[in-house]
RNA sequence: GGCGCGGUAGCUCAGCUGGUUAGAGCGCUCGACUCAUAAUCGAGAGGUCGGGAGUUCAAGUCUCCCCCACGCCA
């Protein structure tokens, strides 16, 4: 038995993330930590919502809320939500708990202390209006090189020119549209993780094992032009943690905060002393510092490909500043991303599905076996309604579904709802152990492995090894001759059922469980031995014919369903 | 413009350090079966591996150039 440490990227607060945000972490993270768990590991699973920051405070604005009261709101929604996708976190936390903010500024003293943290005085925007200073992307302006009008801050969305906001001809707030602003000068602290390139760059280079995506992705910031860039740790804001030195105040830094990509990773650790605070469990040292016990901890952390230069490089550089012996992640398990129908999923235009209307169209096994078997681990990945029909019917229904149907079925008809009696199995039944072993050892090969798509593969490939000896060997033939030795090949289906049901559980949880219901068994004991495994479920034992696993997506649904996601939410 | 990931059967994708007739699932055609959600199982057709040049006894797999898509950065 090991000790995993598992973190899913921590989703922003504002609005409920699509099936793209979700295949690209939350999800993966969920498969590894239930097969681990299930191989008999002990296993911290932890996640969080990302609080803090300028879209937060709009949000809330928008909806008319103070914005801690629509924070509060928005991670229960998003909780209620995680929870319909059967997501196991042992805890799902907030960056803006009272534990992230005393361990926020904690990291920030002690690196101020390291020398690693330096202030620099900057001119921002700040708009009277809004009482409050603009990012770039929040002023437009007309464009000084193109002369179009609406041109942001930071960049011309028409001649695509790199601009400062200071650029702009007749600036104005993208929040209020007003356009008195002003420059003024601001001081900010500025974590120096250049300091830390060699560091970081040894360490990455360390990782032989790591995910090229994670691995480039991490060589390039930290080659790139000049090299890694000193970044701001601080905002003028007033939603986030407020700026101290340790538990001591920070002179010239009054009512800023810390940036949230600063504040958002030490979520992670902040979470394990909430979920220890909730009840739920104790010494959360033990998983986060190395001479507390941490040692023996496997880390693992799943994300989208552009939350890997935070993962590789600032959050690393963070502890790495501290000298302390706080735990480093071991392997980073990075995502591309998953297109709509020929496009991109667009938040902004509800082009796509999100989570919540996904739980309401259908139940979470069927977005989470299509979606992880199609995980975008080697490049962009494609969701199509077509697509997606035809796998969950083919998979899900026709192999899966069907089998359970048949067997439990035919062994109703011909026997009873229990286990049948009689005859012993021979070279088939061998030959089908044979096989289902090299089968299971290599799926347990893909999923220590986290190569979702390969280990989908491998289990839908043994779901067929069943329906391929069910049609071989002929139960309904057999059992006009040698009724003993149809009982034989029955029983053997029934095992079927329940092996299905533990190997299957990390994809569909729920379906899983039903399985088992099924088969009136609460032994989800892993097929270590699957000769053994075969024979979990003796002769006389009772079962029930379960209502069909899954149904199908009809052509009428699949087409209306199209119509509906192609765009603009409501 | 720079960088990154890709471009392999109609579709979605595997193909590690180069080595016999290039693989899987779906779809399609044919056959078998009739227990089952008109489900299942088997067989078959289908690809000059984006284009070109090169290295090599041998290249989808290495080198160079080009084209295309997507993404990131400037």
């Amino acid at each position: 038995m090991a000790r995993h440490l598992i973190t899913s990227a921590i989703p922003y607060i504002n609005g409920i993330k699509h099936l793209g945000n979700l295949v690209g972490s939350q999800l993966p993270a969920d498969l590894y930590a239930r097969y681990l768990r299930d191989r008999g590991h002990d296993v911290l699973f932890l996640c969080a919502t990302d609080e803090h920051g300028t879209p937060a405070e709009l949000a809330a604005a928008k909806a008319g809320q103070d914005v801690a009261a629509y924070c509060a709101e928005m991670h229960e929604v998003q909780a209620k939500i995680a929870e319909g996708f059967g997501l196991s976190f042992d805890h799902f936390g907030r960056s803006s708990s009272e534990q992230n903010h005393r361990l926020t500024q904690a990291f920030a003293g002690r690196l101020a202390d390291m020398g690693l943290i330096r202030e620099v005085t900057e001119d921002q925007v700040y708009s009277n209006a809004d009482g409050r200073f603009l990012p770039d992307r929040y002023i437009e302006g007309t464009c000084p090189n193109c002369g179009f009008d609406s041109a942001r801050g930071d960049q011309c969305d028409n001649c695509t020119k790199q601009l400062d906001p200071t650029d702009l001809i007749d600036p104005r707030s993208t929040i209020s549209g007003s356009t008195d602003l002003e420059v003024r000068t601001t001081k900010h602290l500025y974590l120096r993780q250049s300091e830390l390139k060699g560091k970081l760059a040894d360490w990455i280079d360390s990782k032989t094992d790591w995910p090229v995506l994670t691995t480039s992705i991490a060589k390039k910031w930290l080659n790139d032009g000049d090299g890694l860039q000193d970044r701001g740790i601080t905002r003028d804001l007033d939603w986030g943690i407020p700026v101290k030195k340790g538990d001591e105040d920070w002179p010239g830094m009054d009512g800023k905060v810390f940036y949230v990509w600063f504040d958002a990773p030490i979520e992670y650790i902040a979470c394990a002393q909430e979920w220890v605070d909730a009840g739920k469990g104790t010494d959360w040292e033990s998983w986060w510092r190395t001479d507390k016990g941490a040692d023996d901890v496997t880390y693992t952390q799943f994300m989208g490909k552009d939350n890997v230069p935070f993962h590789t490089l600032s959050f690393p550089a963070t502890i790495m500043g501290t000298e302390e012996p706080w735990k480093l992640v071991d392997y980073i398990k990075s995502f591309n991303y998953l297109n709509y129908d020929g496009g991109q999923f667009s938040t902004s235009r509800g082009r796509g599905v999100f989570m919540d209307q996904a739980l309401e169209i259908l139940p979470a096994d069927y977005w989470r076996w299509w979606l992880l078997s199609h995980a975008p681990e080697s490049s962009d990945a494609e969701f199509t309604w077509e697509q997606f029909q035809t796998d969950v019917n083919k998979d899900l229904a026709d192999v899966l579904g069907n089998f359970v149907s048949r067997i439990t079925k035919f062994c109703r008809s011909k026997f009873s709802e229990a286990v049948p009696e009689g005859g012993s199995p021979g070279a088939e039944e061998e030959a089908l152990i044979a096989n289902l072993t090299t089968r299971i050892r290599a799926y347990e090969g893909f999923m220590d492995k986290i190569e979702v798509r390969k280990a989908a593969s491998e289990l839908r490939a043994i779901w067929v090894i069943g329906n391929e000896y069910l049609q071989t060997q002929a139960p309904w033939t057999t059992f006009k001759e040698d009724p003993e030795k149809a009982a034989m090949q029955v029983r053997t289906g029934l095992n079927l059922i329940r092996l299905y049901a533990v190997l299957s559980a990390p994809f569909i949880p729920a379906a899983s469980k039903a399985m088992l219901d099924a088969m009136q068994t609460d032994d989800s004991s892993w097929p270590d031995d699957v000769a053994a495994a075969m024979t979990a479920l003796p002769a006389g034992h009772a079962f029930t014919v379960p209502d069909n696993l899954f149904r199908k997506i009809t052509d009428e649904e699949q087409a209306a369903w199209a119509e509906k996601f192609a765009g603009t939410r409501d």
